[in-house]
DNA sequence: AATGAAAACGGACCGCGGTCCGTTTCGCCT
DNA sequence: AGGCGAAACGGACCGCGGTCCGTTTTCATT
């Protein structure tokens, strides 16, 4: 006999090869990242380097896309983890406003740093910018609703979060407008949003 | 002799054979898409409808991103003619108020439409999103300045496009949010940018 | 330990975007 | 006209993302 709790569903009972293959590409691949910069990092060099085949990339991550995007997880759980449960202003303590707006400095500075793993990351429909994004969302309402901003949170907080996307940061850039500039541009915009 | 005047530096005297195979190229790629879908368009289909060879292709466009990002500049064109001098509350005539909502109206159904196109066109860093971008920006300056709003006018043209954009759009409708909510949640941002 | 089926593996294979370079065409100038 | 340098052409070629399917590994059961 199997299974004597059958637990609801759970996901995959992962068989013990496959999760070490994982985790060899996803050490691998960080790596490479790191040493050649994202662009530079082939799907086969991944594989060798890990000691794998690529059918093995393709099969656990589904594409590049997906392969890079379980890189950048890693990074990315723990800026939330620091949004949910770090220090102030970014994490609780702080006044909300102060939260809001260390939140997107924060995730400015953090999409230009990284954002050459992001942009190879996030494709048409990617698994990952709908989690990433869907997080963001609910904390900018939430901050919103402590704000006592009235209107429809959901959409606010897509249009507030919309200027720090890494292309549209980046064009700013290349039309030569500073960071400072733009952080500063993005502060107005909250206040004038949440009003007062 | 040649060139009485020698006006300025004339971008490029293109010669006979190249210009016709531009056209040729543009009137297949255009048909092509209109038939199977950009996605399924593929540089070697376009050069042999167009009766060209692939290489032609490449030295005219430089990639396939450019190739769709010409296609697409001929309907934005009309487009930003007709916000530039077509009939209000798009065109001028309308207050600017009212002038600011059409145009983020026509814009948003514009990019819903011709999404997959937009997609194809816009890359990483693609000469058209630039220029698009630019008269887009440019034109909510405006708006902005004649509606008296002070501030930073550059970055908040950029900030109220920001969610305009299609990535953006797509994903609000992935999360089965319609179209005309979005609408409405992009006039109240408008609002609240502009004051009052 | 033996066994058998499900799951994972891996590398040959494909299609497409992009490059390269020898060949062809154009159009100016005598 | 016809010759000449520059520009355009075109298709063979390359690298990479992605697929496919025959082979190997794992592990639950006996």
């Amino acid at each position: 006999m199997t299974n004597l709790l059958p637990m609801a569903d759970e996901p995959a009972p992962e068989r013990a090869d496959a999760a070490r293959n994982r985790q060899a590409i996803l050490v691998a691949a960080l790596e490479l990242i790191r040493t050649r910069g994202v662009d530079c990092v082939t799907m086969e060099t991944v594989a060798s380097a890990a000691g794998v085949g690529k059918g093995t990339l393709f099969r656990r991550f589904g594409s590049r896309e997906g392969l890079m995007a379980a890189v950048l997880n890693e990074s990315e759980a723990a800026w939330q983890a620091s949004v949910i449960s770090g220090p102030p202003p970014l994490g609780p303590g702080a006044p909300p406003m102060e939260r809001l707006l260390a939140f997107g400095h924060s995730r400015m500075r953090t999409n230009v740093t990284s954002g050459a793993l992001i942009k190879a990351a996030t494709g048409d429909s990617s698994a990952r910018s709908r989690a990433a994004a869907s997080f963001a969302v609910m904390h900018v309402r939430h901050l919103l609703h402590e704000l006592r901003v009235s209107g429809d949170l959901v959409l606010l907080s897509i249009a507030i979060l919309a200027p720090l996307d890494i292309m549209v940061i980046e064009q700013q850039q290349r039309d030569h407008i500073s960071l400072d500039r733009i952080e500063a541009g993005w502060d107005d915009l909250v206040r004038r949003v949440v009003g007062g």
